[in-house]
DNA sequence: ATAGGGTTAG
């Protein structure tokens, strides 16, 4: 008999496997570590002995179970191994990627699903599919979901829904939006609170985050981002009083809030104490690593940055764009010149990376300080970045120790021409002349700059920033009680 | 079976 209404159409093997798996190796050390993965695995087992193998509401939760474990590649495995599966199947190994962070994989299963299968999404469908949308900034799309969730019924009142689209606005940036969805939410809960906290963060508005952090019900799931908040403000005492209570409200072993809190001390200067809770943790993925990373970056401490990033790499975890950004500020920022240039090119020979305009500017950064100024100047040029201007600045600054005249004349030159309004173009070039005894020409590019009417932009500094009132304001007004104890905020619910 | 948190150069 002719079957074709149980034909279910696959997504290419390539997509199932070649793309996904190997990406994921790292995490499988950390996951092993994992008591639940373990008794997932025996409970798997059980299944297939007792003949459920077959049963697509058992196989979903295993899917699931998988996913939450950060092992996507079994989830997916076990997808396309099922005869049938059912649309629920599809939204539990679309849920499994977003959850495991591979969005334009989630994506990619989704539209598959759609187009091939004729399956519509749901409210469970569109709450992962609106977050691999956010993750990935793709705000076309994630307005056209909006519009196709409120046309399918499945926005209002649905808090999954409504939390998702809240959350989807924010990562891209239109807080407005964000807010508005939020606004006209029935129910909110700690997921939607935290969703619009993080579009504030992102704008930078760590000020307001802290503030209505205190007015919402709080959970350990939204500590991330008020830490976050924290580091932005480089306020350690209020991170301090929020790592009190995470350990006070049993928190433990949370990968999430214990990266940013490693971060939120080596950003304000506890880099050892950053470090202790760096070894303790027995879970660390890339963004903990790359916390530890930049911690010791930023603290003058290359070395250690260094030894880090080979000690990632050595547990199996895969440095990622940001990794890169740390080890060669690191590099730069500590005379590591021949690292420097080794990392550089590992990146992208070793692990596929293609260097951005964060990586040159490191690089740019560490020749000219080695007073490499050609090299640099050659690295810009054949680089995708050889009209930024910001590179260009970078190695203009480099060049005030040079002598070489002629190439401090053309760096400078590019600058003019790239940015006229940009003063240190042409104080920089006069200084050169008059180093080498040019008196007239230095003259001449005074009087070409005063005639331009480049001005110097007023300056403005660190101290001055951070010693601002609003900061001391909110370190002092947040005692932990005030914080966590009211009882209106726990009457909130 | 479903939603939210953390890392980015000058």
């Amino acid at each position: 008999m002719h079957q074709s209404a149980f034909i279910y159409h696959r997504p290419p093997a390539s997509l199932l496997y070649a793309q996904i798996w190997p990406r994921n190796r790292p995490f499988c050390g950390a996951s092993a570590e994992l008591r639940e993965l373990h008794m997932g695995r025996c409970l798997h087992a059980v299944v297939i002995k007792f003949g459920f193998g077959f049963n697509n509401v058992i196989i979903s939760a295993l899917i699931d179970m998988y996913g939450r474990n950060n092992e996507p590649g079994d989830s997916l495995k076990l997808f396309d191994e099922m005869l049938e599966p059912d649309f629920i199947c599809w939204t539990s190994v679309i849920s499994a990627l977003t959850r495991s962070d591979l969005y334009a994989e989630a994506l990619q299963l989704f539209y598959f699903m759609h187009r091939h299968n004729g399956f519509s999404p749901d409210g469970y469908t569109f709450g992962s599919v609106l977050t691999a949308l956010g993750n990935l900034g793709r705000l076309k799309q994630g307005k056209e979901l909006h519009a196709k969730a409120i046309t399918s019924g499945f926005c209002k009142d649905n808090i999954f829904v409504e939390s998702s689209l809240v959350d989807m606005y924010a990562k891209c940036g239109l807080v407005d939006e964000s807010r508005s969805v939020f606004d006209q939410m029935e129910e909110k809960n700690s997921v939607s609170w935290c969703a619009l906290l993080g579009g504030y963060c992102q704008k930078g508005a760590f000020e307001t985050v802290v503030r209505l952090f205190r007015k919402m019900e709080v959970d350990l799931y939204s500590f991330g981002t008020v830490l976050r908040a924290c580091a932005g403000l480089s306020v350690v005492k209020l991170g301090k009083e929020v790592h009190c209570q995470y350990l006070k409200r049993g928190g433990w072993n949370d990968v999430v809030v214990e990266s940013a809190l490693v971060y939120l001390y080596a950003k304000c200067g506890s880099v050892d104490f950053a470090y202790r809770i760096f070894k303790k943790m027995p879970i660390r993925n890339s963004i903990t690593w790359n916390s530890m990373i930049s911690g010791f970056a930023q603290n003058g401490r290359g070395e250690e940055a260094v030894r880090i990033f080979n000690e990632m790499i050595q547990e199996g975890v895969k440095p990622n764009y940001i990794s890169f950004i740390g080890v060669l500020f690191a590099c730069s920022h500590n005379g590591l010149v021949d690292e420097g240039r080794k990392y550089f090119i590992s990146m992208s020979m070793d692990y596929g990376i293609k260097a951005g305009i964060e990586h040159h500017s490191c690089m740019v950064d560490l020749l000219g300080r080695a007073g490499e100024i050609e090299e640099a100047e050659d690295l810009i040029k054949n680089s995708q970045f050889s009209n930024d201007s910001s590179l260009w600045a970078a190695l203009l600054g480099a060049c005030t120790t040079s002598t070489n005249t002629t190439v401090a004349e053309r760096i400078a030159k590019k600058m003019m021409e790239l940015r006229p309004d940009y003063h240190l173009s042409y104080v920089l070039l006069a200084n050169v002349y008059r180093a080498v005894g040019r008196w007239n020409d230095a003259q001449k590019i005074w009087n070409r700059m005063q005639k331009k009417g480049v001005t110097k932009t007023p300056g403005r500094s660190w101290i001055e920033n951070n010693s601002s009132s609003s900061v001391s304001f909110l370190v002092n007004s947040n005692i932990p009680g005030e914080m966590y104890n009211d009882e209106k905020t726990h009457s909130f619910n």
